[in-house]
DNA sequence: ACAATATGAATATCAAAGATAGTCAAAGTC
DNA sequence: GACTTTGACTATCTTTGATATTCATATTGT
């Protein structure tokens, strides 16, 4: 008997490959076709489709709400952004952020420009509200992203 | 399922660009044809045409009143980081956060990649292990410390 | 004629209801 | 023990409608 999350897991892959990379749900629709609680493709998605894994997801609350999933593509030159999203783990401070980005400008993988940005939204100014003991952790989360959406656009 | 809220901003802003950068409207008129109540409109206005937006929304009751809006003009980029910056208030959704940029992107200001990198860098997802109480009010830190970068490099 | 007021025609506001998605903890399964 | 499943509760966004506010014009009192 297969399991819930592998069911689903798999219909949300196919959506993806068979548009594109990139598909749009609704969270409820989906839930009724899989036969499950809504809540359970929510876990679906942080579980197989953090960007961890490649994948994006977008979502929107309220009447017409929907959630979007979009897979990072891994081109040619790419490679260099895969490692380095590969290479954030659990946590990540602020000097190590700075080293990383860094890196990649020097390597030209990305602009001065963008690596200034980035390096902004991680610094310790932006992420003061957060508590100690675990800003290093949103850190290495926005940074996450932040590869990812390099990668894919 | 076509949202109301989208049919209607798609409405005003075809009719903004078919006129040279602004339009007039009578709110009533525009209710009736988009088939929702008038109020709906006044909430259009107010998420999607906000001054963060690029919009100057300028009205009058009475007989005869009507709704002007008017797409600002941003003379230099500077300027409308400014703006921006600016409208960023204490705290930020997901959802405003994407309208600021996407505004911004369609205005030139900043590139699709950089606006995809920044709200990657803001959206719930890369926040999650931020409790939610504090979570917008990190975001707006977020975005802010970005438009500041921008606004440097 | 003039000022004050009443009337009707718009828009603004705000709160309640509706529609989704997210969170979290408890129970279940392997 | 780690992962999955469920569901009650929460957060966010949209839609609706009742009420308030504002403006132009007509009416009235002197």
């Amino acid at each position: 008997m297969a399991r819930l999350v592998d069911v689903i897991e798999e219909m949300i892959k196919q959506m993806v490959e068979d548009n594109n990379g990139s598909c749009t749900i609704n969270r409820s629709q989906l839930a009724e076709k899989a036969n499950c609680v809504p809540s359970q493709v929510t876990y679906v998605l942080t579980t197989r489709f953090s960007s961890g894994n490649g994948y994006i997801v977008e979502s929107r609350r309220g009447g017409g709400g929907q959630i979007t999933i979009t897979r990072a593509q891994h081109v040619t030159s790419d490679d260099y952004l895969h490692r380095m999203l590969e290479s954030v783990g659990n946590d990540m401070t602020q000097q190590q952020a700075k080293n990383l980005l860094g890196s990649a400008v020097s390597c030209g993988v990305i602009s001065p420009k963008t690596g200034a940005l980035i390096m902004s939204a991680v610094s310790d100014r932006a992420l003061s509200k957060i508590e100690p003991d675990i800003r290093s952790v949103v850190r290495a989360d926005i940074m996450r992203n932040a590869i990812l959406a390099l990668m894919i656009s």
